[in-house]
DNA sequence: CATGAATGAGGGTTCATTCAT
DNA sequence: GATGAATGAACCCTCATTCAT
């Protein structure tokens, strides 16, 4: 039920995985306890499912930023442009997500449902670093992909806690801090 | 009582700060439960007087690098190696001090907590990016040193992670981001 | 229905009469739980209900063991043969049935559904022995009864629960066991 | 605790092993709920310590009736006095051991606590049975255990249920029962 | 001052039962 | 009449905290 998913996205944002309660869960919901348990085995179940809606989202709102032609026809900086973007647009309107993915502990329960999101992004940037160093060897390239998106991972906090002009600052610095990197790493 | 922040940590790191149990501690600090509380009013209160001991000893293996005689003497290079070395070789050493702070969702009683250790180092990172960018302006430095130090605590847990050979190569990534993001906001 | 008789006589065989759930019931009768109770008012109704069923299948497949002209006309191995034999072929063909009756502490629910069942089968067993013994005292035929269907019924699952020759043992034992009682009791 | 499993006996009688809640049982033990848990690690845990007390209780109990010096050198009659007086006494003052143990269908958590019970039980009956009949099969002699142990703990509730002259008269006939099975079986 | 048993609120979960569709 | 999602009380269990000893 897609409003179990917007209320616990809501609660593991205000009150992170192991805080969030299934009772509050279910009154943001509108439901009662039991009901939860029709749709989802338990409290770990809606994690993941919640944690494969975001997948599915985000493919989608990342789809273009993705598209493998502009890998190489694309400066660095457009690029990261459409990779980030998307993302941080994602995150700022999706805060449940940073809740459950932009944690560096992860319980039991999560680290399964998060493996999905994390090996998806690690697939399409390890593609686009392959696209611009086809020199670079498969360790160093996966590498260099994982510290990207940790990089990444570690702004978005910063970038979503932020507002307005400071926001757009973070997000500059987001991109620069990327740039810096990966124009080494890559080169 | 030291021996409590010790056991403390040892759990902490073994079970992060909310799954940890305020008897874990105790037994593995050797002592009764009750006896905790003679000594800390809750266990928010632990990880904070943990917290504030990591940061006085953090400084104490952190004093050297800092030597602000050095902040422009010593190109980036030299001088990221300075700091990043003894604070990767202090999280390594004390498996407790990520599990405390390199997390991007603080339960209440941690964000009190892990605000002292930020600002220490905040201030000691704004001071070196001062010492060798004069003009930049006082709000554009804090956000170069945040986002300066959050690209290091994210990189925390990989290198922490990884082992022997690896390790040194999510080292040499690390200063490479730090490098590369400094390079160009400070210049 | 009888189709939900059946399907409870299942589900009870399979968990008993506590840990059966009304949605497993409703789930091998093929309808919704809903609809269980557009024929029963509770769990406990459907209990009844088949016991009742129970009651009615158990006087057909023993009526010609009381045919009371036998009663005096037999041996009393006879008798027994003609008594037992088909209440054990129920039990082994209705494993619900034993999952219902043969217990020993009988839940609230159950106690009223068994009475029946019970009473069904004390009254033909005192007309046997009021038959081959008119001289004893009411109250000690009764007893007598009671005694001689406790003793079966606590033979039941270790006649089921066994296979094959050793079955047949059993039954032996049960007869055995009966025998010797009834025929030091009736004598 | 002994507070603990007193209580526990008294609401397992009360109530049977799975309608038996632990607050019931911390309630009659005058503590919280919480407090059974320092002691036994969950509801299972309680009914296995009740029943090892048992088995320690019925043993001292027990001891004098299986001296094995009287095994052969008593009357039958004798020896199931012996036997049968002070179980049956056991169970009357021990409401709690009959919801355990004389049941049929044993849940999962307490068959394995059933088990050194009957077990215990079985191995005086057997070697009773080996003393009076030294030539009857092992396969037999078993058997002949098993099902004179079965008779007993069907009578038990009986005998249990019972009152004054009634009880004495229900007890009576358990003996008879026993007698007529085993006279028959050993000779 | 140390102890550790006791507390009890609150957690996740189950399931007999209901009722709008 | 049939459905099956919804209910919510009650279950077992955990654990931060307290307090009599």
């Amino acid at each position: 039920m897609a409003q179990i998913l917007d209320a616990s996205a809501v609660v593991f944002a205000r009150s992170g995985f192991e805080k969030a309660t299934t009772i509050a869960i279910a009154a943001e919901a509108g439901i009662s306890p039991g009901s939860l348990y029709q749709f989802f085995a338990n409290k770990e179940a809606i994690a993941q499912a919640l944690a494969d809606r975001f997948v599915a989202q985000l493919r989608l709102a990342h789809q273009e930023a993705f598209d493998e032609a502009r890998f190489t026809s694309l400066p660095l900086d457009g690029l990261l442009d459409r990779m980030v973007d998307p993302i941080v647009a994602f995150n700022i309107a999706n805060p449940g997500f940073k809740a459950l993915f932009a944690r560096t502990d992860m319980p039991a329960g999560l680290a399964d449902a998060a493996r999905p999101v994390q090996a998806a992004l690690l697939a399409r940037v390890e593609a686009m670093i392959a696209a611009r160093a086809p020199e670079l060897p498969a360790g160093d390239r996966t590498r260099t992909a994982l510290v990207g998106i940790q990089i990444f991972q570690a702004m978005v906090p910063l970038v979503v806690a932020a507002e307005g002009e400071e926001r757009a600052a973070m997000v500059r610095e987001l991109k620069r801090a990327l740039h810096g990197y990966l124009a080494d790493a890559i080169a």
